[in-house]
DNA sequence: GATGAATGAGCCTTCATTCAT
DNA sequence: TATGAATGAAGGCTCATTCAT
């Protein structure tokens, strides 16, 4: 018998969340979560192959919408002409960030667990990974702007990739305090004007 | 019978950090450490309460140090006449920094154990710390120079958090990716330069 | 939905042979086997009692058969007439042993079981079985033939059944090894010589 | 606490012996096996690295020694002039036999183990490995004595590995049925003059 | 100071089998 | 006949820590 009203495999997904969330990955015991669910462990290996699979199956979702929409807005501000990429780059950033923290906040829980509790998963590396992605495109688009930055060593790869890793830092951080979407919109609109000017003081716009 | 001319704790000491550096702190084994360091688990006892004691010992000394730095630096600061921050505050941030990151290579292998590997100790939230200390020191230095920037809520302690936040995440991946130190200090130069457009815009220097 | 054009059962006894020759029974798992077959637990249930009761499906008409035809033949031959018994023992024992092959290689598969993954089962002593049975015969025509072998005690019936152990663990070899029928029916017959010389030795005939 | 006058590892040995006597190595259950002997699964691992190893250790030496002694054996026939293997081979024989059996006897609880309850272990293929030493000195024995039997075909390596089987077969259901050593002498003794009237016939000496 | 055998709770996982549908 | 989710005991094994010597 499973608890109240929910179904085997939600009890099973509520519990393990509560369990990941309190104790990390690593030092979260199965047996815990399948106790607290009311149901047992055979139980538990009909949905999934073992507590990796679990912490999977409440993170993977949101962890491939976040990377899925980053990488498509990445690619369409990369198509846009030479032209305007300058021109719109601030306002098309605002409205990405929008986005990226409005999504970040549809999927709240399975942030804060790649946040806070990914520790011994295959998602600890998760903000590296978004890294990579805006490094590469942000190359690209330097090289493209005909903008000497790179040319002159002024600005170097890494330092791209510790900037970004700055950035994304900072944006979860409103996931780390759990800070309320009405505040997050404004400390993030406020971190974008902040590393705007950083950007322009570096690239010399 | 202990490792080579190695005392028993020095011993257990290289064969912490090895076994920490390697697996982290929560996946670390005692038993292997000792047997590695040629050494018994009752002998360990003997100099340390548990397993993170020895980290605790590994670790405690580089980060003490570091905040004391810290603090001290940031004490002097705000102790200038209030007339003078504002001109020396470029070039005094270009030292402080400088010697921050001086400690830090001077102590690598305690900081990288400190971001790499300190899961499951009461250091995980060690850049947490130095962004309270950073954040209440911008607080006053941005009260007492009369910047209306935090009275109009322009600004508030959750934003600088966040942006100190930024900061520090952003110097320790040097740390992290174990950055030449050379290497390091151009970036992280290029780091304070990016910071400091960035806060010059949202005090409105 | 099960597999292919096979009925439940079919598909079931398909899939539990290939398991227990390829992991013995012991350490075949009842919920691979009907996972291959495309069938559920349930419906395994339906028509066995448990898993043992599929290998003695496997296995019984095979290993019964055998068993009786092989008291049959030694019943024909105790029913002789003392005078022809001595006369015929050579001829008759040739196409005994030719039959038995026969009968082997026409249920390979249910011998290849018995012999390689029956262990846990209750078939485990099998050739233990086959053994009782000849020794018993075997005592009767010594007895009946007038020879003193086991009067004198020169022989035995723990000597019989080693010997007689011996006997039936080389043929079973030839299943062991998977031997061509062609091939089996050489060796076979050579080991028949190699044995009738024995017997011939220590009955004095 | 252990178990009575016995140290830790001679419990986990005696408890461990019993236990694989009464279920083989698969059934057997380490729990079992260390409540037993009075002892925590923990000490257990302090001995032996898992389940295997403990049966290796009870299993290993007279293994080893009964191989090591079987080789010998054989090398030191196979070193002997021609001229005088063929004479000297029934003695030779009667005493390495003896020898033999004698060696198991002396280590009757490793026989017993290995014979009755090795399945799922690395010994599982032990009488094999011994029959594969007879052969190939029987072999060289063949051809170095001038007897075209294996030239001519009437015997294949393929009949002397299933006769060789046979042999050891037998040889070892003393073990299988506990018979006393006394009945074993005579009945091995019986089995030789049984097999070597076999080996005359087929090998037409 | 040092030993190292022993503790024993805890880990994740697999299994044959049952039963309400 | 068939489903397949659920059972729950049992499996082997690892761990930081203790304590008698």
């Amino acid at each position: 018998m499973n608890k109240g009203d929910f179904s085997t495999l939600q009890s099973i997904m509520i519990e393990g969340k509560r369990e990941f969330l309190d104790k990390g990955f690593n030092d979260s015991s199965l047996r815990r979560i399948v106790k607290r669910a009311g149901v047992t462990t055979g139980a538990f290996y009909g949905y999934y192959s073992d507590k990796k699979a679990l912490f999977n199956a409440l993170v993977f979702p949101a962890v491939d919408g976040l990377k899925t929409m980053f990488l498509s807005v990445q690619e369409t501000f990369d198509q846009l002409p030479e032209t305007e990429k300058v021109d719109k780059l601030y306002d098309y950033t605002s409205d990405e960030i929008r986005a990226f923290v409005d999504y970040i906040y549809d999927h709240f829980d399975a942030f804060k667990l790649l946040i806070s509790c990914s520790d011994g998963t295959d998602f600890s590396e998760f903000i590296h990974e978004l890294v990579e992605i805006e490094v590469s495109y942000t190359i690209r688009f330097i090289e493209s702007s005909g903008n000497d930055a790179l040319a002159s060593k002024r600005v170097t790869p890494d330092l791209l990739h510790i900037i970004s890793s700055a950035f994304f830092s900072a944006v979860f951080e409103v996931v780390k305090h759990e800070m309320p979407k009405r505040d997050a919109d404004v400390y993030i609109n406020s971190l974008k004007t902040f590393f705007m000017a950083g950007w322009q003081k570096i690239l010399n716009y």
